[in-house]
DNA sequence: GTTTCTGCAAAGGTTTTGCAACAAA
DNA sequence: TTTGTTGCAAAACCTTTGCAGAAAC
């Protein structure tokens, strides 16, 4: 938060109060959302913030790095805060349990780049989605996977 | 496209004109196209078939597994009608000239299966997507990559 | 005070749908 | 003849935008 305000006022732009709301209640979690969910969430915390600047504010951090969308397959764009801390992580999407594991592999990374740079290009982002059936879903009937954080390897 | 007319006959769907003018023209090219693009292409061979059906056809060739919607990072579902012969094929995106290059790679998807178990999934679709600048267009300002057909490694 | 930001409501673009007419089997 | 399919136009959907008033700095 800091350093987004930082950011804001080394650009001339405004710390106001609608912001503010916004931008603490996207970093108060590490869990990927919808502008919908968000814009539920401010209004519960605060009333001052319409959807208009809830979609101004999120294209605001996402042209300015601190965001990320992310395409899991649905039809509405999902946001993702949490690349900040892992920026380089994929997502795994369970079919069954609609459950979103993120990982990140650094093999697969490598090969990423090895394989961009073999077809002669320089990759600024990579990206994997795995859509997936939950394996302890299919043994016992029962799907406990609630994995939320993101796996390291 | 004898294949899909024994899959719409197997399941008791019927085989119309706008059904075969939309599958013959998809299926003419191996590249990803948009439904807009698609619906245009169509009216110049045959103006029988409206942008509902082109939708409709669409969504029924996605769901069973003819074709797949592929995401671009742009802001319309791209449709690749080229999983068949190459099923596990990504899509590196150049930022610079637009253009897609697909490409395949054993190790990575193998890479993908063994996260993938152990997270605890078994992976339905796998796809990544890399976006890039192109390293010919640095080094000499011109850019001459037109790569359009699977890259295999 | 000046400039940026906001909220509202309306418009934007793509995709879906209800319905009566139509065509395949 | 029965059932699935089409075309049209309207609706639905998420997202963006124009504008006048409000709020930062």
């Amino acid at each position: 938060m800091e350093k987004i305000e930082a950011f804001l006022k080394l650009k001339g732009l405004r710390v106001t109060r609608p912001r503010e709301v916004i931008i603490n209640t996207i970093f108060a979690s590490d869990q990927h959302f919808t502008a919908e969910e968000l814009q539920e969430r401010v209004r519960r915390i605060d009333d001052s913030a319409s959807r208009a600047t809830v979609y101004r504010t999120l294209a605001l951090l996402v042209e300015s790095g601190f965001l990320h969308e992310i395409d899991l397959g649905r039809d509405v764009t999902y946001y993702d805060p949490n690349f900040i801390e892992h920026p380089n992580h994929n997502h795994l999407i369970c079919m069954d349990c609609d459950h979103v594991v993120e990982f990140e592999d650094h093999h697969i990374s490598m090969l990423e780049d090895c394989i961009s740079q073999r077809l002669g290009f320089s990759p600024i982002s990579k990206s994997i989605r795995i859509e997936a059936n939950c394996n302890e879903l299919k043994k016992s009937g029962v799907c406990n996977k609630k994995l939320t954080t993101c796996v390291k390897s």
